[in-house]
DNA sequence: TTGTAAGCGTTATCAA
DNA sequence: TTGATAACGCTTACAA
């Protein structure tokens, strides 16, 4: 007698597994194993037949015997150290993380996903990750100038990939001889410096420098000449770059410090707010001012509307990244649009890449490109 | 003769496993893993010992091991199923993500996270999944009034908890007699009516009739007649839920279909500007518009500018969902606030409860507040 | 209270 | 080209 009807649904169909496809079949199971694994040692017609017999019982690889039997574990880890407080709005993530599975998905892998409070939550992470094998290897996002964890994704031997920039270790001390730095082929070679040399790290990443020039470019061109950056979180290795790069941007044209200058916030609307606040109460307010990303731009041209500000009449706006929100209010905002899936789709594959034995290398993302609205305009 | 220095990270430091404790410990190998799993049979003395051994060591249990010997995969799924053009401005999910794994990370689960285009696809992974062993339970989100993911769910015998709403099956066929609907103590009864008789599944819903009450009673007293809804997705529970609610709540009040009805989107921003035009254009517009979520009401609020109505003068504004966004815009939105994280912490909670073999149950999310901002006054 | 041994579903190593 | 057989790390009867 088996279980009364309500209770049924507990034991559903159970999965099928190479010994049941290896009976069907009349084979061995290492016949099964090697004929599904296009791996040599079956003859063609075997393979066929294994294959259609697998197809027929709906049959998919058990993950966990597959991991435990030394194989991947066919998933890959991302952790996002966020504090609740700045989980906003952002499209960038969900569009990375899409991308990013547009690639696994093909391949069969799975993405663990994580939001955790800090870095020293993701560090602990990526130790219980590795300690229970549920990961083949990471993706690091939000690189910083200062970072403990290429060192300890190092140390774990957990492969890992660097997501949207140069990330350096806590100690200066190099890990091991470094491989040359390869730039794919496609990517225009960078007028700016290219990643620090680094202890060997996959990395994808976007020239902020060369974007960050064509702002400039674009601003400079209208005419402005006191230029505020409302940047992101310190420490982040692409809010350094811009940082760095609007300096130098502002160095060959000659505008010194006192007009062309960054303020770096935590990316909220809130401190995006704040900060306009402070930069329009100063005596010689800028002309125009570049947002770290869309939210900040928003809260940015709202306080400039809350004060009558004419936008671009007096201030001219410019968002990094776009998002429906630039296009939502008015006047439009100017915005360095990226394709932010494409990014997570190379990022995806450079991971797929390290896995397979690719010595790592630096591939550089597209590079966005500076779409004109309403908010700018001759000052 | 170990490997040289410039290979050594390939092979670090091997994971301990509990014959390594068995051994450093002096017991064996099933007293370990008693003593780690909390279960009788071994001594509390040699149980602290094991444990401070395995604390040294830095042991975590092998996922995939524990996996395949019948134990949990200490993993959950989640798909969402969304067009990428869809996946725009979204604080919804990382809330939602970041409550659930604020519950799950407790409990030492991870999160096996992906988007997808389309339900077939989200189907196809859930089969996937069950095949492969990935994930011990799935949480559902977006449920919809014909929704095939219960029954496929309840087939493969997949334990699952419908976050927000009732899902109906794509027949009407009950799968096993319905246990009694449970309402947690804690939730106020809800004067609408309760979600309707399913198969037996997990959910925890929000009081969405409820919630359009509390918009109407806030619009009504302010004195306004004629209000249009802009829904969501046709198909969506939740979407569903509201424009019957609104229309519930519009004949107690006498207001016939002329006057207060809903129009249904696609959530996007383009759709939300494209329908606030229509409604606009209409020979008697209204004078409140609810937008089923933020994006769409600023894109609305855009459009009123535009078009140079005063809002709230000539139109008011009611945001469903809380985010930056509404209050960065001008005048700052009106709009009903949820707690998304803690409704993804009570999602989380329910399923490690039917993971415990508890009978599937209705619990209820706090009810949304409506914060009344500047967007909203006498038309 | 302990230790032994079988089993989970793969992959991999050998003989045949 | 095949078919046994031993890992992999853990849980769990069952025996001592």
């Amino acid at each position: 007698m088996t279980a009364p009807g309500g209770a049924a649904r507990r034991k559903p169909a159970r999965r099928p597994t190479i010994k049941d496809i290896a009976r069907r079949a009349g084979v061995s199971e290492s016949a099964v194993s090697f004929a599904l694994n296009d791996r040599p040692g079956v003859s063609q017609e075997t393979r066929a037949r294994i294959r259609s017999v697998a197809q027929e019982l709906g049959w998919q690889a058990n993950s966990a015997a597959r991991a435990l039997s030394g194989e991947r574990a066919g998933c890959a880890g991302l952790v996002l150290a966020r504090p609740a407080r700045t989980l906003g709005v952002e499209s960038f993530f969900l569009q990375l993380v899409s991308g990013i599975q547009e690639v696994f998905s093909a391949h069969k892998i799975a993405l663990l996903f994580q939001v955790v409070e800090d870095l020293d939550s993701e560090c602990a992470l990526y130790r219980r990750w590795w300690a229970e094998c549920r990961v083949d290897g990471v993706l690091v996002v939000d690189p910083r100038t200062q970072d403990p964890r290429p060192q300890l994704l190092a140390s774990l031997g957990l492969p890992a990939v660097v997501v949207g920039g140069v990330a350096g270790p806590e100690t200066t001390e190099p890990l091991a001889a470094a491989p040359p730095v390869v730039e794919p082929s496609t990517a225009q070679p960078s007028t700016a410096q290219p990643p620090i040399a680094q202890p060997p790290f996959a990395t994808v990443w976007a020239d902020d420098s060369k974007a960050m020039a064509r702002v400039l470019d674009h601003l400079y061109g209208l005419g402005h000449r006191r230029i505020v950056h409302v940047a992101g979180m310190p420490g982040l290795a692409h809010t350094e770059r811009r940082i760095d790069s609007l300096r130098t941007e502002a160095d060959r044209r000659g505008l010194d410090e006192r007009h062309v200058r960054s303020v770096t916030t935590d990316y909220s609307d809130a401190e995006g707010a704040e900060a306009t606040r402070r930069i329009l109460d100063a005596a010689e307010p800028p002309t125009a001012i570049i947002y770290d990303n869309d939210v900040m731009a928003v809260a940015g041209a709202s306080v400039a509307a809350e004060r009558g500000i004419p936008v671009p009449g007096r201030l001219s706006i410019v968002a990094w990244d776009d998002s429906p929100l630039c296009r939502v209010t008015h006047p439009r905002l100017t915005a360095l649009v990226r394709d932010t899936a494409g990014f997570g789709r190379l990022a995806a594959q450079e991971l797929l890449a390290v896995l397979d034995g690719v010595p790592p290398r630096t591939v550089q993302g597209e590079l966005p490109h500076l779409e004109a609205r309403e908010s700018t305009g001759a000052p």
